[in-house]
DNA sequence: CTGAAAGCGCTTACAG
DNA sequence: CTGAAAGCGCTTACAG
């Protein structure tokens, strides 16, 4: 009769604690534990003390590649950003991953670089792994991605954006139909966003607004069209007065811009630039270049990124609640892998101008 | 005789392409399209073509949890950062998750916040994925998170910083008996930056040169050390020029030392503040008071962080390697994944002392 | 409510 | 160099 000493004999050894452990230690079966320890309904109560306490005093910890190989779905989330070089992403980003690891989920962060095929490419790499969810920045996907997204089953809220406001239901429509509660996102509207700065800088008087913008992804383009808007319905709307340039956002191409909007029209009294960054880097070039702000021309930014309350003079901005976006877009995102349905399939959290002394 | 409807009674339908397919498919066994795929060498050079084109055409993708459940090792990289709020880590970040990424590697990131029993906790959580490789800031970990590191067996690199420079081998030494080669780290020499804008300032003919630091994390406080050995050197050291906050570094606390400095010492005529984030708050306070740099005050920052040239003045700094350094571990760590040795144990990847007009 | 058994899709001793 | 078989540590139909 073998004891100790015998092995099977393609025993591999891992000192790891098993959930098996756990079940003879407990005197219960291995599905029991299993039951138990996922808080499965349908154990009796005095079963799942007497595992949790085993377990907790084995110190036994479940391993995520098996439990992944069995049950289809990994403890990952996935997160897609454009750019960790805007700050704006980066609070996002943090948000985000505090709520999911709380919640005991793994944060797989991809870097889109604003370039929709790196974003198929990642969520193709992303997907096999299985990922228990995703979090995926902003609305406009290329349709193999969307593709992908819709064949995976993963559940998925997009950040910073809402869809356009819907009319009344037609049926017919293929892509409501699809996804009857819509896009699940959590976000704000760019577009009111543009136009309420826009609004502001008009309040103070200003006449010849520009909207300067670099990037031009697609929320920066919603900007510009709430900037439209509010000009058009003034009947001030001038085509000559977009300056929009397709180059990374950065402090030094502001300053650029500003120095090229004033050069070639001194009547422009306001810019409005499209992210912080960009009207930070002009507020320090107009130190330099001796313009004075906002008295020859008022600056105004976006989202209220670090620093912009520290400028001299300090940066009019619109208050964007991204630390709440990467919240809210977790929690829903947590609802979705339980199986629930959100309140709000697109959470608008709004924002705010803020009205410092540049404008 | 049963065909193509037979089932085995508890089959669980996944639609996904396996091994077993391509191997079928080849015409070979599953162990042979394994090691086939794997590149292990001692397989046939015909088949391995065989197995790769029938891989392809089938769209065949590995499962990373069977194959982290059976191998007992994952495809993904932890890296531990103090902080996302600094700039300098996330060019880190970005560079390391980079290589890795091109080597098939997944990145987790964790947020350590300068807090060693966070760091431990997030170590902990991570070693239950079994990473294949580890990249963590700094040297100094907490007896416990060095023990968890030790036993885990997972290679490890740090970064940003490197052990004192040894002397003479001596035997004994607990320490080094353990890891023969040392730690492995990129980085470059805290202490010898920080004697070197030291001495750029002295060079400039500065006299009363402070010092003045917040977060006190320990790379900080080896600045720190570059600032008193260069004074020491000159017999010019004075304690009440060490300006050490614990508070986490900004723009808005740069700005408020700048200001509480000048007020209480005003003979001071240099500042170089430990992160440029404070040296550039400082530079905008000192527009805001009035106070003219470099003429009655120098300002010298560290890192050289996005910004620092486009401030005015521009920011006099210390260049710092970080995206190198991202790179460089992460191809040391691929070694160390692979069994190699990597040739620099302790990679020194050096600074610049970048001289604008703030000094 | 509980358990025995099969299965998830790989890797890796072991034998040839 | 190749293959059959066992095993990694879980989850989940299925049966009771």
């Amino acid at each position: 009769m073998k004891t100790f000493n015998s092995r099977p004999k393609h025993h591999r050894s891992t000192g790891r604690i098993t959930l098996n452990d756990v079940a003879q230690a407990a005197g219960v079966s291995p599905s029991t534990v299993s039951r138990a320890l996922r808080g499965e309904r349908a154990v009796d109560p005095d079963l799942v003390q007497r595992v949790l306490a085993v377990s907790e005093k084995l110190g036994y910890v479940p391993d995520p590649a098996a439990r992944a190989l069995a049950s289809q779905r990994s403890d990952h989330v996935t997160i897609l950003i454009p750019m960790l070089t805007n700050a704006l992403f980066v609070d996002l980003l943090e948000a985000a991953q505090r709520s999911l690891r709380a919640a005991g989920f793994q944060t797989l962060m991809g870097v889109t670089h604003y370039n929709t095929s790196e974003e198929e490419q990642l969520l193709r790499e992303q997907l096999h792994h299985r990922p228990a969810g995703m979090l995926i920045t902003g609305l406009d996907h290329s349709p193999s991605t969307q593709k992908l997204m819709a064949r995976s089953k993963v559940p998925c809220v997009h950040l910073m954006d809402l869809p356009e406001e819907l009319g009344p239901i037609s049926s017919g429509d293929a892509e409501r139909d699809a996804m009857p509660n819509g896009p699940y996102c959590v976000g704000f509207r760019q577009i009111d966003a543009g136009e309420a700065m826009t609004n502001h800088l008009l309040a103070k008087g200003k006449k010849r607004i520009v909207f300067a913008a670099a990037q031009l992804d697609p929320r920066v383009m919603q900007r510009l069209q709430g900037w439209r808007k509010a000009l058009k319905a003034r009947q001030m709307y001038d085509p000559t007065l977009e300056w929009l340039n397709p180059a990374p956002s950065s402090l030094a191409l502001g300053g650029l811009m500003l120095e090229q909007i004033m050069k070639q029209n001194a009547a422009v009294d306001a810019i409005f630039f499209c992210n912080d960054d960009l009207a930070q880097g002009a507020l320090l070039a107009a130190m330099r270049l001796g313009i004075s702000v906002p008295q020859q021309v008022a600056i105004a930014g976006f989202n209220d990124l670090t620093g912009s309350d520290q400028m001299w003079p300090p940066l009019t901005t619109v208050r964007t609640p991204r630390a709440q976006v990467g919240e809210a877009a977790a929690q829903m995102l947590l609802q979705l892998i339980h199986g629930e349905t959100p309140e709000h399939p697109q959470l608008d959290l709004g924002f705010e101008i803020v009205v410092r002394q540049s404008t």
